[in-house]
DNA sequence: CAGCATCCTCGCGGATACTG
DNA sequence: CAGTATCCGCGAGGATGCTG
């Protein structure tokens, strides 16, 4: 657990490896941020994010409780009702992806436009 | 791009989707973090990196290129060198991946700690 | 409403061999 | 040394239907 290398580089067995484990995936970040305000419902965060399916939701959901950042709560109700809620664990990566999403914010155009001029190399003749 | 919905929500149709498909794949970051700090070869990412194949590498850095988060430097040797080295909208991306790996830095043991009370939920019997 | 099981498709990603 | 092409297995992940 020293070091990573020569400058503190963060490469072969590392935290970063954990890092890109935990939200590498199509989903994960977004369901975390989803939960950043407070406790929602199964399917108020089907309706929140858009465009997951439950299978995946369910599924990304019972992996970030197996890690500890986020915990269940269902009800014992009829219709059925079950919250999660981000633990105190989760919410501390709440901050990373916030840092993650500002830069996007700030520089997703940027992306878009090197994007666009790589699709179009279409030289101005000129 | 005005709003997120209340409370500066990211989810559906918004920056954060654009970070995580930039970022959510199992080699983005560990790429990034090689070149942070100086332009490296080709093979010697292959061996800092350690477990990526030529292809994934060429790959990902294809995709980094052309979101202008990357640029390739081919020398006209023999033989070949290429050289990789993040542009000045990549380097801002290496904040957001310290700031991430860093959380795993500090956390990585809870959450190891958590998959493993997980897998083990053992009852004490007390 | 929440969750699971099933089926099925697609593309990630590794291995290998070949080109320049 | 760097890059491409090809082959292929495996698992992510969507769609659907059933249970409680």
């Amino acid at each position: 657990m020293s070091d990573y290398g020569p400058g503190g580089l963060f490469l072969a067995d590392c935290p970063a490896r954990l890092a890109v484990e935990l939200i590498a995936d199509k989903w994960t970040v977004v369901v975390l941020s989803g939960l950043s305000e407070g406790p929602v419902r199964h399917g108020d965060l089907i309706d929140l994010i858009g465009g997951i399916s439950r299978k995946m939701l369910t599924q990304t959901l019972r992996r970030l409780e197996s890690h500890g950042l986020v915990r269940r709560h269902a009800y014992a109700e009829v219709p059925p009702r079950v919250e999660y809620e981000l633990t105190s664990l989760g919410a501390t990566l709440i901050e990373p992806i916030h840092v993650l999403t500002e830069w996007a914010r700030a520089n997703g155009d940027a992306v878009l436009d090197a994007l666009d001029a790589h699709s179009e190399p279409v030289a101005h003749q000129g």
